[in-house]
RNA sequence: GGGGAGUUGCCCGAGUGGCCAAUGGGAACAGACUGUAAAUCUGUCGGCGAAUGCCUUCGCAGGUUCGAAUCCUGCACUCCCCA
């Protein structure tokens, strides 16, 4: 492959590549490249949003270059300040270990394990004497780190910065020293922390990095950026069901940005799904199995093509749904209260939720619209039943 | 170090002794309409209860009072101005 043919792939999905030119420089080396991705475990999910970078450092992985994961353990501690209004909750060693197990199996579902490597910042940074700390400080200044917009934001709405956020990038700048990273990849809040990482490396006498920013892909909701914190996200472990489902769910504006970050399917098939006279639904559905496809089977996303279709499109009752026992204590003299069932299974947080549900319509039994929030209902009537809740819950009644 | 302002439900934000489970907006959820999209309309939105009702909530801990989110004291946290 030529450095342009790389190039290209590369670029697909980055919104900001600094600078381009050294990158074919260092392309153009024919060595393996080092790509540096700081993650930090704060979470227990990768999120297709999460993917995106994971994705491009792949692509590296194809190209041949080594994939220098960098574990935030010690970073998680402080929590990235990077658009954020508020200052993040700091994890204990325990919250973040679980979060490093739950996750790290997932990163090879997109990564190459043999081009991968795995380092902890806790080795360097947590090793660091208080005398080393204050020397690195030395090397930049309030006026540099104010600079960046979370925290001037922050600044001027009288919200609180805590000292410890602003070492940060600092951190983060600490891990390119210690890995002699040739390229960093980041969401493109990274920017800052990654360019803090450049003026460090040439201070400590290295060659500055290439830092390659890919956007931050926008939830399910169609406003926030994917979050787990947020709730808009679809995870790469989701049941293909759940990811089929939350992804025909985002707003049409979305599908060609999805396409794009999330699948590797060619843009210009995307723009001719979405010409003038498509229907958009389809290009979604088409986007739906692509991601089914990627993180389970082809197979599945057929399946789940079906069932959508038939249970919703088509709405009718699904061919299967979760079962759900009776819980045997809400059985009085062989009738269940109605709205205790719908929320012992957990369908609603609360009895006057469920009853809530209810008066509004939102709950059917074998596709029966059941109004009345006091019902009981005898057993023998409910067992073999579908129960659905909402728009989306089903629960085969056992 | 000195002076001032603030902390209310998921978020913002009213509320200055009983009519407050607490106005309003946003978010969320449900229904209608649809393409499990958007927009729109309607409804719900602390917990328990069939219900008059009961319990928990207005930074934390005490106190005053028949009665406090509202008054007093102490504590914690945040912001602003000055040094």
């Amino acid at each position: 492959m030529t450095i342009d043919e790389q190039l290209a792939v590369l670029r697909r999905g980055t919104t900001e590549i600094i600078s381009e030119d050294d990158l074919r420089k260092k392309l153009a080396s024919g060595k393996p490249l080092r790509v540096k991705l700081g993650v930090d475990p704060t979470a227990a999910h990768v999120t297709l949003g999460w993917a995106v970078v994971l994705r491009k450092l792949r692509d590296f992985q194809r190209l041949g270059h080594t994939a220098c994961l960098v574990i935030g353990d010690f970073t998680a501690m402080i929590g990235d300040p990077s658009g954020k209004s508020k200052t993040r909750k700091q994890l204990t060693r325990e919250e973040v270990q679980a979060n490093v197990d739950a996750v790290s199996e997932q990163f090879y579902k997109i990564l190459d394990p043999a081009k991968t490597e795995i380092s902890y910042n806790k080795d360097w940074l947590g090793k660091m004497t208080f005398e080393d700390v204050i020397r690195l400080c030395a090397r930049t200044t309030v006026a540099r780190i104010m600079e960046r917009d979370d925290f001037t934001k922050r600044w001027e709405a009288h919200q609180p910065i805590a000292m410890h956020e602003i070492m940060y990038p600092l951190c983060q700048g600490m891990d390119s020293v210690e890995l002699n990273s040739d390229v960093e990849l980041g969401g493109n809040d990274q920017k800052f922390n990654n360019l803090v990482g450049r003026t460090l490396m040439e201070q400590y006498g290295q060659e500055a990095q290439v830092v390659m920013l890919c956007p931050l892909l926008v939830g399910t909701d169609g406003k926030e950026k994917m979050s787990q914190s947020l709730g808009n996200y679809v995870s790469i472990v989701d049941t293909p069901r759940d990811m089929f489902g939350k992804t025909m769910s985002i707003p049409d504006a979305l599908i060609a940005n999805w396409f794009e970050l999330c699948t590797d399917v060619p843009m210009d098939e995307v723009a001719e799904m979405l010409a003038d006279g498509k229907n958009p639904r389809d290009a979604k559905v088409r986007l739906a199995k692509e991601i089914v496809a990627l993180y389970h089977s082809v197979e599945a996303a057929d399946e789940e093509e079906r069932y959508f279709v038939e249970t919703f499109s088509k709405r009718v009752q699904p061919v299967e749904a979760e079962s759900a026992e009776i819980p045997a204590d809400l059985v009085v003299d062989g009738v269940v209260p109605l709205a205790n069932l719908i929320s012992a299974l957990g369908l609603a947080k609360s009895n006057g939720v469920a009853r809530d549900l209810i008066k509004q319509g939102g709950v059917s039994l074998d596709g029966v619209k059941h109004d009345d929030p006091f019902a009981k209902l005898p057993v023998a009537d409910l067992q073999g039943k579908i129960l659905k809740v909402g728009k989306h819950q089903f629960r085969q009644l056992v």
